[in-house]
DNA sequence: GGTTGACCCTCCTGTTACTGGAGGCTTTAT
DNA sequence: ATAAAGCCTCCAGTAACAGGAGGGTCAACC
């Protein structure tokens, strides 16, 4: 049995975010000490692994809880997973795609201002009049 | 003078929005009728408009209000637009490789997957395990 | 003149996923 | 014996709004 800190090394999650998933009731502590400080043990530790790689997946929080009830549940379709994360893969895409123009948008914008003393500024002028028309 | 919802109509913005930069300074009402209903002229409808395109290049509120300053001010040098626009610049590029590494990895888990009755799944042991490699 | 319906206001709560801190035990090491 | 580290709970705050309650206002229509 693991104290919060010692899951928390093993896991590289905060000890607040370890607390926080107790909270919450996605990662419960295994059980407690008698003074009341929370144990885990390694199928915890694993449960909160698990999370943390599902959260750099950008999975929220509830979709952890779904995730995590999957994995759990140890006679559950392959494709009930499937079909949640090429779900959240087609957002990603999405975000993704929003990220790449704004991205060429504003190198646009910065290639085409000076950067000196001046006060004429192509960034701010494009911001005051409208959308912007990036160019190759 | 426009009232609010004017406002909203010709700047796209929710009238929610509106009053809640407002509320917090960032792009205050004209002024009040009697009633104390919001006003606001083409100046302010033009500052709206200047945060909302702003926002939609992901810069954060307090970016804004710089901007909005440099903006205003009509003899600021562009050296200082410029240097606010490409630390913001090199964010979304950090963001921009986060989300496209995050994205191949969860496609080649997604790809793997059956998706099938049976409940061995690629997904759900990746993430049990540790990192994932993507293969081309 | 009354009434509907569309606006407007403020204030409060909730959202996401934590993070920081106060105040106060417990355990471990010296 | 004491100091440091670690643990606990509870409260507040973060970003940028959105939703809704409760209530005032305005223009039009009958």
């Amino acid at each position: 049995m693991l104290t919060i800190n010692d899951a928390s090394k093993r896991t590289n999650l905060p000890v607040k975010t370890i607390r926080y998933y107790d909270e919450v009731g996605l990662v419960s502590a295994t059980g407690r000490t008698p003074a009341g400080y929370r144990l885990y043990d390694d199928r915890s530790c694993q449960k909160l692994g698990f999370v943390q790689r599902a959260r750099q997946f950008n999975f929220s929080i509830e979709e952890c809880r779904e995730l995590l009830s999957l994995y759990e549940d140890h006679g559950r379709p392959s494709r009930d997973v499937k079909k949640i994360t090429l779900s959240k893969l087609a957002l990603l895409q999405k975000q993704l795609d929003d990220l790449t123009t704004l991205t060429l948008e504003l190198q646009t914008l910065a290639n085409q201002c000076t950067g000196d003393d001046r006060p004429d500024c192509p960034i701010l002028n494009a911001f005051s009049a409208g959308p912007i028309d990036a160019e190759p």
